[in-house]
DNA sequence: AAATAAAGTTAAAGCGCTTAAACATTTAAA
DNA sequence: TTTAAATGTTTAAGCGCTTTAACTTTATTT
């Protein structure tokens, strides 16, 4: 009822072997056989069964994308991105996700033989999780995510260079009363961007005119924002450690009458998709999606076919975007 | 070096078909013994190969869910519900993406022996998907899409209805001048809600204020509410076939000082996390995501162990959330 | 203590493929 | 034509597990 190599074979009058080669790339079959095993393996509509020859060959083929969440427009481009380059290297991505509070080892990727290595990308209980990866003992990259504590590779984008590279751009255009809404203090992307900003303003003599707690929404932007228009008390800039962080906070300011950018400048991160939709258009941060994937996939495979096993961590610089949303100063506060 | 279930056996003072008896759940297996095979497997950190499995069972325990696109709110929320339920009956769940233009022959799921069966979701192009899985001669479940063409089951939701349900609800406001921006023509879930919304007018003796083609963007509802202001001609209550489509009229109407809702009502489609932290919040139609999902992995388990092999359509209900971007008509229009 | 039921064991086959070895057949080069 | 190189074939083992069958040992009943 399943067909396989051996119905090949039979049709195309050859032996399993050599059709085990032609599926294989050899070279040591003629011209002639080699199309009409295709020719078979066509008409048969055959594909050989990826568990037997995982099972013989003791390698899979696959690489394991473990994340925590999907619905992000980073991660969207990142999954995008490795599923393209490990294609160039004929090898197939299967993507796991990860619920909050669960073990990684009732996961599909844990189990033996699904893989022959597993980038991993979670903004939270990395060290569980790694601790529990490694004891499968296969080989593990972690992506986003520079934790030193680990022996094993990282590859990472440099958040500190991301909010410094801000502040300085805010400085700049003229600004001085420059604040800032952060991420959740548990991310280690939240406590980089900030410190990076701070740093940024130090260089320069200044300090952020106010430093409030947000939490990578919509929400806690606006509300940082309103509050800043309640107590008459304007920043001449804002510097929001996510992008949507920042829709709220131009959401709030446009509320109240407030121009972004003639009054107050707004810059984001991330370089969200609808940062280039929502008016005006966001100065924001955009992270090397592309070359964080390549990087990440080419040290996985040399960990894999032991070109390499040395431990890597690799830090790549992001890229300013200054689009509409922060200008010089003007001095024209109306709200203050 | 690789632990095999001999390894097992061997430490347990058992038989490997004993080890391989409390493994797969037996019970035959005095208490005692079991204790003894869990030990060792807990000493050897032991994991059954899952190629070995699912060659010598013939079956792979995995569901695959194929993706064109990840980062979309309701996906994700798909995703997490679909895994949860799987969990629940001892299948793993393997994602594969799709990225646009390429054949489902490429991807992970569509090798042999990956997969029991696959739930596709795509948008765009699913004929062709259909077709070439249907040649792996595999349980296969079409979600989200209720093409009456394929002989597959199909579970989704009734777009129809939810555009029908916010045209009930705009016109029991009062409101007459009632438009619609659409997603894109392509879109099946587009087509729906536009016919369910115009007949839902209709049944009032209504026509739409104006149709305009929108593509599920931020940017195509703003374009389409700067319009009406330029025109100096707004609609009472504008119908954005998608969340992001209304947070861009929302926007729109700000930055013109038109007041949302008490001038113009505006609802969205999908229940989009933001439209519970956006200002207004957003009246909406929220999918029956938990259900969905429920309902899909249930008919692809029953049709991959031979319960039920009958093609069933089912088409879930949509439930309309009506929060503060929705009001009474007032007729104190000022920009038009 | 004998009879019966329950729990284990050994042996063997098989899942579908790869890979190596030894040998046989073509084909191309000398 | 002879010889060597290139292709194929057959045979066999093995990847790690499940499953069946036939049989043995241990526990439970009467």
């Amino acid at each position: 009822m399943k067909t396989t190599i051996a119905d090949v074979a039979a049709l195309a009058g050859l032996s399993v072997v050599t059709v085990s080669r032609v599926i294989n790339g050899a070279t040591t079959v003629r011209e002639k056989n080699r199309r009409k095993v295709e020719q078979a393996i066509r008409e048969l509509n055959y594909r050989p069964s990826s568990a037997a020859r995982i099972l013989a060959r003791g390698k899979t083929g696959v690489v394991g994308l473990l994340i925590t969440h999907i619905a992000d427009s980073f991660i969207n481009e990142l999954v995008y991105s490795i599923n393209r380059i490990l294609e160039e290297n004929d090898y197939f991505l299967a993507l796991s996700i990860l619920p909050h509070n669960q073990s990684v080892k009732d996961c599909y990727l844990f189990t033996p033989d699904r893989a022959d290595g597993i980038i991993l990308s979670t903004t939270y209980n990395e060290r569980q999780y790694v601790n529990e990866l490694k004891s499968r003992n296969i080989p593990l990259l972690l992506i986003d995510n520079n934790q030193q504590y680990h022996d094993i590779s990282t590859v990472s984008v440099d958040n500190f260079k991301g909010g410094y590279e801000v502040a300085k751009h805010l400085i700049k255009l003229g600004h001085k009363k420059i604040a800032h809404i952060s991420g959740p203090d548990t991310l280690e992307s939240s406590r980089q961007r900030k410190a990076g900003f701070i740093k940024g303003l130090q260089g320069k003599g200044l300090k952020p005119f106010a430093l409030i707690k947000g939490d990578y929404s919509v929400l806690s932007g606006y509300k940082a924002a309103c509050q800043w228009v309640k107590k008459r008390n304007l920043p001449d800039a804002v510097f929001a450690a996510d992008d949507q962080t920042a829709f709220g906070v131009i959401d709030a300011f446009r509320e109240n009458k407030i121009k972004v950018p003639s009054e107050v400048s707004v810059a984001g991160y991330d370089n969200h998709p609808f940062a280039r939709s929502i008016h005006p258009f966001l100065t924001t941060v955009s992270q090397p999606t592309e070359e964080l994937a390549r990087i990440s996939v080419e040290l996985l495979l040399d960990q894999i076919n032991s070109k390499n096993k040395q431990i890597v961590k690799m830090i790549l610089k992001p890229n300013l975007i200054i689009r509409q949303s922060t200008c010089q100063y003007k001095n024209i506060k109306t709200g203050g």
